[in-house]
DNA sequence: AAGTGGTCTAGACCACCGC
DNA sequence: CGGTGGTCTAGACCACTTC
């Protein structure tokens, strides 16, 4: 554990006392206070920035930043941390687990070679037992082998098992109207409203790992994020 | 101009002359080549990284990204910057400006008085002349009076007028099917499928100025923005 | 073992804010 | 004016990857 870690851990606790801009201790005062040199004070202070709780203002302090509702940045999440973290307890239901050859889409999205042998698996994705989502990945088979696919085990953890852990993605979001076969699966009626995410998965080395689409039900899904200027002021 | 913003900049344009995963040279190299300390080459460094344009590995190197589609993270973009980044160009009609009693749900997100007053600003948003999406803005009167508001000029330099630039922003994306009024004035049929996003948004230091709610079209809009895994490794 | 990025120190000066 | 955050330096040692 790294002493920025540990500060940025006790700042988290402090802030969570303090009420909407109430200044912080400067980072003079901070470096004293725990021992620490000031660039490792602003380490910490910097993330605890970036995850929306505190807020710098040059000349003036460091403050509490203003909202409880929705903090976080954009995560990388898989469906069962997102679900849990919403209060719902998820499972899945595998529809099929097949070998096909990549869409012109997923040669696209992944730098395929054409026609590269890839595993598709579908799932519908349940929250509380309810339907949430209907989620299509496919995955170049020199990756993961249709065979090797372990139905009762997260498909992040058998990435990780072969040293392919999704580290970042890109996705797009759109909304559509469900065709009849995903309003079925989903209990939606036909043409009912979805939010439909297309997302890339690559390591953290940038191989490209996976291109997924998920179309979640519009009305008992939705998807939060905080954005900010880029440039400092 | 700071030095590791220069750097920042000069490393920008050799990424982009660069194929994924090329190495760029190590910061103690870069160091020397710029004369400056380690401490602003990783600054700069960790700009592009922040951008998706670098990633670090540990004891390898830095190389360069993979994807050149949209490695943007996501940034608070007004309508107008977003539609001329796409190519389109953006232009809108107001609808109504009228000066309205606080909804309960902008009390909550604004943290209003109840009932409070507002100036509340409905906006068809068109790209190339084509209705892209429709806009409700609401903003307490004491920092925009109806009176004061200038038709012509984008609301977030009237904002900038009062210094009350918007830096920040939550968002909640959820798709919907569109109402009769709102199919109507969009161009869609009837239970079309639309983007909805509801915005709150806030000042550097944490002023709640605007709540916003955004139905874009289904089928001409879509949303883009790339994740990453919080912890490092 | 050599080279890389990751953390950390103990200073310094600058730019900005509030009194 | 004093205090604050923002930038920058010239080191040091650690952890990791590659050979």
């Amino acid at each position: 554990m790294h002493k920025y870690e540990v500060l940025a851990t006790d700042l988290r606790s402090l802030v969570a006392t303090m009420s909407a801009h109430e200044p912080l201790p400067s980072e003079r005062d901070l470096m004293v206070r725990y021992g620490v040199s000031r660039a490792t004070v602003r380490q910490a202070i910097g993330r605890l920035v970036d995850e929306g709780r505190l807020y710098n203002v040059h000349g003036s302090g460091t403050f509490a930043g203003s909202n409880d509702l929705f903090t976080k940045s954009p995560k990388l999440t898989s469906f069962t941390e997102d679900m849990r973290s919403r209060g719902f307890e998820p499972s899945s239901r595998v529809l099929s687990v097949s070998s096909v050859r990549a869409s012109a889409a997923t040669v696209a999205m992944l730098q395929l070679d054409a026609d590269e042998k890839c595993t598709q698996i579908r799932r519908l994705r349940l929250a509380d037992g309810h339907p949430m989502a209907l989620e299509e990945v496919t995955i170049p088979a020199r990756f993961l082998e249709v065979e090797d696919f372990d139905m009762t085990a997260s498909l992040y953890e058998q990435f990780a098992a072969r040293d392919l852990d999704v580290y970042r993605a890109e996705q797009e979001v759109q909304a559509v109207s469900a065709d009849s076969a995903t309003a079925d699966l989903l209990g939606l009626a036909a043409g009912g409203a979805c939010l439909h995410v297309t997302r890339v998965g690559s390591t953290r080395r940038g191989l490209l790992v996976e291109h997924g689409q998920t179309w979640y039900r519009g009305d008992r899904y939705s998807f939060q994020f905080a954005v900010t200027r880029e440039h400092e002021k």
